[in-house]
DNA sequence: GCGGCGCACTTACGGTGTAAGGTTGCGGGA
DNA sequence: TCCCGCAACCTTACACCGTAAGTGCGCCGC
């Protein structure tokens, strides 16, 4: 950006290097044509896959050229640039997410899309930070925001109310979900955690608390909340509907 | 990382250069020893104020040092890493929130507590997504943490219930400040959001309901979530009084 | 006067995304 | 049979990034 000043030296000093690169590694085939089978698809598996092996921040282009025998320029050629890489990653794994097909118990549904979502994030804990903090702009990701949705307004609210609740229900979720993925001591931050003699001291309630805050009281954490919020939403049901 | 096979070549060969770089730009008395008057806080509100201006992508030691009148390297006088950096500014803004202090209606600090901390989101849009994914590991964040878990134990249940239901509290109050920063359209995506006339064709929900879902809804979509949550805390409260 | 030291500057390294253009070998019309 | 176009892949180069390491100015206490 910014254009910052210009700096066109070209300098083209020589000084070529020749390089030994020669005879590179895997997928000894190189036929040219075909050759290393590259294909959006494998890109887009060899994505997820290493964030799933060793976080975000392993990803590039030149990385991922190496997981696939192929130099990083190649990848431009199923794909026009990292964004929309990462757009393809996570429509993958939204587009598996599943919703419960239209029924009888609309809470049901909701409560059963909900433990669905959890497990999606679960089940990618290093890309899900990204998944929350991205939005589902995508083909696949507006369709699966509709049928989210349409869980709502088969409720029998008003359209408004709908959207409100579904939105809530969306909050929750989401904010659960970043919370057990990129928790206390997970997310990025360079200073190391507080002592726990300091949070002793200091912190009476973070003291008193914290075996309800280990990993084995997640679920029913999740739960809870979960529970209340959706019995809160078939009061106003049965409050509208009257 | 990785250590990548040393190359400790000290080299050395002179070359110098001299640098035409001469009388840089702002700032024009740099007497040395306090010149620039630089400082931790003095570059971590620059830091903020860039942020909120132009997002965290423009965030770099070089930009900053442009920002403040001087090089890149001098910043490491006063943090040792960009991570700690980004520490810092979070640290500001956490420690700017307010959580009620004791007293006799705990739902009404708690529901205040939210509203304060929806404002402070929405009072740094570009830098909140950041704060979603960071965890609050250093000495201000967690002492704000057990204030606000304070809030709930003086609610009157017991241990286990008051630690679920801060973090449940937690998660709603995170991902609606999270989706009303990095809402639809607005988070990282490459692909141009899809068209109008798809949506109406494939998704029927979220035409209709498009309307709940423009910015002057988000507040009472806010409401409206945070008082059903209020209200199933206080029933729960009421019961396990009984 | 002077030594030490704090603060800022300089240089360099290995990484990033990606623009631009080069090279190969296959499929299909002439 | 020739050859051309083109998809697939490689090469080079650029501007940026975070940061390790070393340099040097100018103020302070002695």
């Amino acid at each position: 950006m910014q254009a910052q000043k210009g700096r066109a030296s070209r300098g083209g000093d020589g000084r070529h290097k020749k390089a030994a690169a020669k005879a590179r590694s895997p997928a000894g085939r190189r036929s040219r044509g075909n050759g290393a089978g590259l294909s959006r698809e494998a890109i887009v598996d060899a994505a997820l896959d290493l964030i799933d092996r060793e976080g975000l921040d392993a990803v590039s282009f030149r990385r991922l050229g190496e997981e696939l025998g192929c130099e990083a320029m190649s990848l431009y050629h199923y794909l026009p640039s990292k964004a929309h890489l990462m757009d393809a990653v996570i429509d993958q794994v939204i587009g598996g997410l599943e919703v419960p097909p239209p029924g009888s118990d609309w809470i049901a549904r909701v409560r059963q899309a909900a433990w669905n979502y959890r497990a999606m994030a679960l089940g990618h804990p290093r890309l899900y930070p990204l998944i929350a903090v991205h939005r589902l702009n995508t083909r696949v990701g507006v369709r699966k925001l509709d049928q989210v949705l349409g869980l709502f307004r088969e409720g029998g609210f008003d359209d408004a109310t709908a959207a409100r609740l579904f939105r809530d229900f969306g909050y929750y979720i989401t904010g659960a979900a970043l919370d057990e993925t990129a928790g206390y001591a997970k997310g990025p931050s360079a200073a190391e955690p507080v002592s726990e003699t300091e949070i002793a001291r200091h912190c009476p309630n973070l003291a008193a608390s914290a075996p309800y805050f280990k990993p084995q009281h997640f679920e029913e954490t999740f739960r809870q909340g979960l529970e209340l919020l959706l019995e809160g939403m078939a009061r106003l049901r049965r409050s509208k509907a009257r």
